[in-house]
DNA sequence: GTGGTCTAGACCACC
DNA sequence: GTGGTCTAGACCACG
């Protein structure tokens, strides 16, 4: 079963985006394997705290994206391919390393000064 | 005159709000500093290709971050202190990293493989 | 025993108002009479590719109206009355009948249009 | 201006699609014309008591048939040819007639018998 | 003021 | 129990 534990939500960003990326960070990390169970609507509601329906769009586009199964009165499942993991993980990390990036050139620092902070905020 | 050079919407976020980041990237880079004027409302609409309204949005809550003030007539100008411009700094750091990191280790990357990454992305 | 031949679903409508539907019209036909057995929960079922808990809900309503009654292990069996089946007629047959002339009214037809179409379309 | 007098919700049929009917209806009828303008969202929910993104749906749907164009800001309008207007009208026509002989007939009634209820509740 | 999107809760059919 | 759909209300960007 797909494991929620460390996930809080932070507002800015839509809730559905956060699950979604929640799942497709496990699929790189390779937390998430094909045939893998996920939770519930309700469960996974429960556990959030947030609305059903919110977990649903994020299972839906996933689905749409050819990584979920979903059949109605059956579980949900995992449907992973070693090509498409990659894509992901390809997709996700320049998006996050760009973005992180651009934001801090534009205030100014070098990339020493972002290595040092990495290394500082890295929790080992 | 405060630049908004390289500036591009993007979206997922809320447009007032990467206005909001730019400024105060701006203020962190050191780019912009006190004293310095504002595009009025209607030129930066004009420059961004964004809705007045949404420009209004922005300056609002940097007055209400007393960032900003509004003199004489339209113009508006920054009212930055060294106190001010550190805790910006403290926060818009902490959070980009933090996040990122946050991102990256959920991934399952190392120290070492982030470190090559923003090696390889990094704009000179 | 009460027939389902010619009962298609079709979607729009809950399925267990369409059964529900179905009986009433029977009574009203003449088809379904007083002391009539109901097909048990499981054959009906299978009879029209629908979940037991569906025809279930269709049952459970029926027994509200008071229309049938459950004896003797799993059988049902209908109550009718010449009292009820004149209500139900009275309210089928109006709710029909004026649900379509509203519809067709509101497209604009006159009622000699509407004599013409159900003349072309009456399957004798 | 499209009217939604003499609209009245009914249950059992979803409210989005009972909006879409009238509208499809009225442009059957010809009381509404090419190019004019539709209700805003929220003058609509007022008028029928409904949530907006009720109408909203009601409205996308018909974007989705070509029968409105909608613009972000801007009101929403008809769009129609009379090639349109000519296919709506026959399925809108062939599918009530069809339903109500179908009940008409499963409840044992003449045409004759129905031709007269016709004549009977017909509203002049 | 307008339409578009996100979150929320209830109901339905199905296993 | 499961997923799918409908209705509801708040917020956003835009004219």
């Amino acid at each position: 079963m797909i494991s929620f534990d460390n996930f809080t939500t932070q507002d800015g960003i839509p809730i559905y985006l956060q699950i979604l990326l929640h799942i497709k960070r496990g699929i790189v990390a390779g937390t998430i394997l094909d045939g893998d169970e996920l939770p519930s609507r309700r469960v996974l509601s429960a556990l959030l705290g947030v609305n059903p329906n919110t977990i649903q769009k994020a299972y839906r586009l996933l689905e749409e994206e050819d990584l979920i199964q979903s059949r109605s009165g059956a579980k949900s499942f995992m449907v992973l391919t070693e090509e498409k993991v990659q894509k992901i993980r390809q997709s996700l990390l320049e998006e996050d390393i760009k973005t992180v990036i651009g934001s801090l050139q534009q205030m100014g620092l070098s990339k020493e000064e972002v290595f040092h902070l990495i290394d500082k905020y890295w929790k080992t």
